[in-house]
DNA sequence: ATCCGAGAGTTGTCCGATGACTTGCGGGGA
DNA sequence: TCCCCGCAAGTCATCGGACAACTCTCGGAT
């Protein structure tokens, strides 16, 4: 692996490790993530290779071993390293869906108007992965998209339905082919559900409605037709997008008769 | 005081470690983590308002003050919470952009094969982000464009174009009118010249075909056309991906089976 | 050859103390 | 009266040490 030209930025990351230069702007934290980081970024540690014990950390780090943990424990947070009990610390494997899975703790915190943000992005998304889908998707994979569809239309209990959305989805994003796609979907898809659309008093015509777009979506994909599964991937995620929309107004009132919007 | 502790447990605690489910003792670190997020996502504390002090947090969760400081580590990290020095540990204001911006920490680290995952996904919202900027960019955000392709052009060092073709994407992302979509382009962008293609032997004549990329983009948004703009968006960001590419077969085991990835 | 226990190595947790910074309050001077 | 300054309380930041919990290897016993 001589080619890759690493380019280690230079905006705030210069001079850490030694002791002299102790910086008093940067707080010990800072220097020992940084510093972290700046190994892994140079590849003196490598992906899934055990770090050095803290000890030898904080004495080449120059910080306490408190602070060092604090640091060790944002990099998990962001799932780049893993620390594991009597072990050792690991690099992870620093794949592009472990990344960005990490936003799934935080996606669940977004107060509606930050989440409809983020589902223009997941209409995109899905229109995309909806389209490589219908030029690779397996048979079998076809077969469990109905098999899903066939286990949501069974049913009208709102708990019943998520798990085969879930999976409908889920199958639809995984022959994407393309993991980060999956990962990004699959963090934003499941707060759809913390809102219980299907619980409005329009639930029985926004199931219907739900269930037809998701047969939409496979007869496209069955019939090898990017384009029509794009176009219906895309009018599904936006008609998600319209019902949440109209929590807008109250937080947690039905919009039956107060809806007030102004989108 | 002697709260019975929270155990909610079936409610939204999913998907945050993937580890082989050893959930029979919960560590401290995490029950801080989960405490202070659980505050958070049932609004006992919003937005904007200061925290507790790390001594009754300490008293309430039942941890010590050091595993409750790796805990809002973490949510730092992930750009829940933000703790200021001598004045307290506040909530962010929870905008998408926000926990997407999260990421840019890490998206550095990715190796190439994962780089290039993120980049299908930037292709597909750089050009969504064309087309609405297409629709809604000032005359005077059109200026800006050409003013920046002009400053890119009339230089051939690498480095004088870096920030010319930082401020051009940007301009664009934010005509999107999605913060979300803004911040997430912005996280992905940067990490395309750590790898300097323009380095290469054909230095040149790539960098004549990314202004010739940047032109079609900027004519197509100044002519109110949504459709050209995405076309042109997605091709330039092809481009990149294509030259970014040419990094990946470097080996000194040959390329059977393209390392057996379904791109 | 297999099983198992001891021991070294490593992370997890807690405690106490001190430094650094912010903020608000009140005193002193113009 | 008004403004400036300094003090003090509150809070986070950092350090050092100690012990517990866990993992893994190695050597002995069966």
């Amino acid at each position: 692996m001589t080619l890759p030209i690493f380019r280690e930025k230079s905006d705030d990351s210069v001079g850490w490790g030694q002791s002299t230069g102790r910086d008093s702007t940067v707080s010990a934290v800072d220097r020992a993530l940084h510093g972290l980081r700046h190994m892994i970024a140079t590849e003196r540690l490598v992906a899934g290779q055990r770090m050095p014990p803290e000890s030898e950390l904080c004495d080449e780090l120059d910080v306490s071993r408190g602070s060092l943990r604090e640091a060790i424990r944002m990099l998990a947070a962001l799932r780049v390293i893993e620390p594991r009990h009597g072990s050792g610390t690991y690099v992870s494997q620093l794949r592009s869906e472990d990344i960005i899975g990490s936003l799934s703790l935080t996606v669940d915190l977004l107060p509606l108007t930050g989440l409809l943000e983020l589902y223009e992005i997941r209409r995109v998304l899905e229109s995309h992965a909806a389209a490589q889908a219908a030029a690779r998707m397996t048979e079998s994979g076809i077969r469990t998209l109905y098999a899903c569809i066939e286990e949501m239309e069974a049913t009208s209990d709102p708990a019943a339905t998520f798990a085969p959305n879930q999976r409908f989805h889920a199958e639809i994003a995984r022959a994407s082919g393309n993991p980060a796609l999956e990962a990004m979907l699959e963090v934003f898809r499941p707060r759809s559900h913390n809102y219980q659309v299907y619980d409005l008093p329009e639930g029985v015509r926004i199931k219907r409605a739900s269930d037809d777009d998701h047969r939409v979506i496979a007869e496209a994909i069955a019939n090898r037709d990017p384009v029509a599964a794009a176009t219906a991937a895309a009018a599904h995620a936006a008609h998600t997008e319209k019902w949440l929309r109209g929590y807008l107004p109250d937080d947690g009132v039905p919009p039956s008769g107060a809806a007030g919007n102004s989108a």
